[in-house]
DNA sequence: GTGGTCTAGACCACA
DNA sequence: GTGGTCTAGACCACG
């Protein structure tokens, strides 16, 4: 797995490593049981402070992407969020309600901001689900 | 115009405000031209302080939002991103990209996020567009 | 004389109705003698405070610019600055060191800066000056 | 880096911290990648309050002249303007046209003002160009 | 009355 | 150690 973070961004440097793994598990270029590099590999590729590493690491295992094994190594779950189902879609909704605000506030038209984000959509492997016939 | 924040929330204070003010332009509650509360009354209305204001409202200008003016208040620009064309796709897809992933983490599939997506684009007024025919 | 405003414009209102007068002594709009706008004219015209009228002129007189009458009005002097050589000439290299700096960060080159200068010099009339010959 | 601000000025602490940074790197005393003060040894330093650093530090990273890192401290980042040519265009006329105005009201001739900006460009070390042959 | 600047000092987040 | 956020309170500039 190749993560990528922008060490000039103003992005907190933990955060981006949280997101370059859940990108890589929603993008399908990591799944369920994969390993992630140890913390101190990921600390010199990136060449960023083990501590960083570590937090990011201990935010993934909260909210379930990973599970770290004494010794082993971290790894991907496959798993998604574990809360409830009426907390799950008011995060949703204020998830995408806060971007259509911004993305309004771009300048763009619902129209734009529907184009763009169905592409987004296709670039997400999203599981299998059983379908009907 | 009623502007609310959470102060138990994670997010900053003054960024509460920012996106208040941003979603109330976007739901169409409030418009350009339209004045803001003053500082000071807006910190004794969130019960928080001014200071925590003034910084919300220099965003809010920084963005071309609102423009403030000494001894007058501050004032809906109607305006949007100055940016470049350029720069304002790479924000939009970044931010619904970053969107995507997130909802993916929850459990979505990607029919349900395109739901939700577009409640949440009918709650939003987009300034009218000529229309051929 | 006609003189300009942006009530939108982050330079304090009396500031640019200073800089307004300045502009048009040395764009050669207005010389020495005319009078200027009264005070509750010059308000309605720009639709703004009196006071902040009032401000500017006493500004402009302080600076030499004008000469206010009392019942007849403002005048300009057609006069330059009363401050000492040395001090005159430390306040030129600052404006233009400062300006230059600015210029810099704005990206261009001293090519750039030295033909811009040229054009917005050949727009002001400076008084003549005996010539040899 | 060295900095220096007049406290008896009428400009505000902050606005000189930032010309300072400018002019700094205008100068080519401090460049790319170079690591500012932290807020705190500059507020030290200058006998000033750290917030005034901050927002100054704000300031210059809102124009793109440094990012600031948590944890890590402000670096140069050697970047111009990121507005478009046209804006900037504008602003440098804007600039010169202002500067040469009141150096007109100092009493100045035009002969005597393009002789201090040539000085005043010999000052800065513009970044180098290609030149042809 | 409005916003603008500055100080003083607290506590948290980050590397 | 760094920067980030927030509070409290002062005084000035502006309209």
């Amino acid at each position: 797995m190749i993560l990528r973070i922008d060490p000039r961004a103003a992005e907190p440097l933990y955060e981006q490593v949280v997101f370059a793994v859940k990108n890589a598990v929603a993008k399908g270029t990591a799944k369920a049981g994969d390993r992630l590099p140890s913390v101190r590999e990921l600390a010199r590729d990136l060449a960023i402070n083990p501590n960083t590493v570590v937090r990011a690491y201990e935010l993934l295992e909260r909210e379930g992407v990973i599970v770290r094994r004494q010794g082993a190594g971290c790894f991907l779950t496959g798993h998604h969020s574990h809360l409830s189902t009426h907390e799950r879609r008011k995060q949703l909704h204020d998830l995408l309600a806060r971007a259509v605000t911004e993305a309004f506030h771009l300048g763009f038209q619902a129209a734009d901001i529907e184009k763009v984000m169905a592409a987004c959509l296709e670039e997400v492997s999203f599981p299998e689900r059983k379908e009907h016939s």
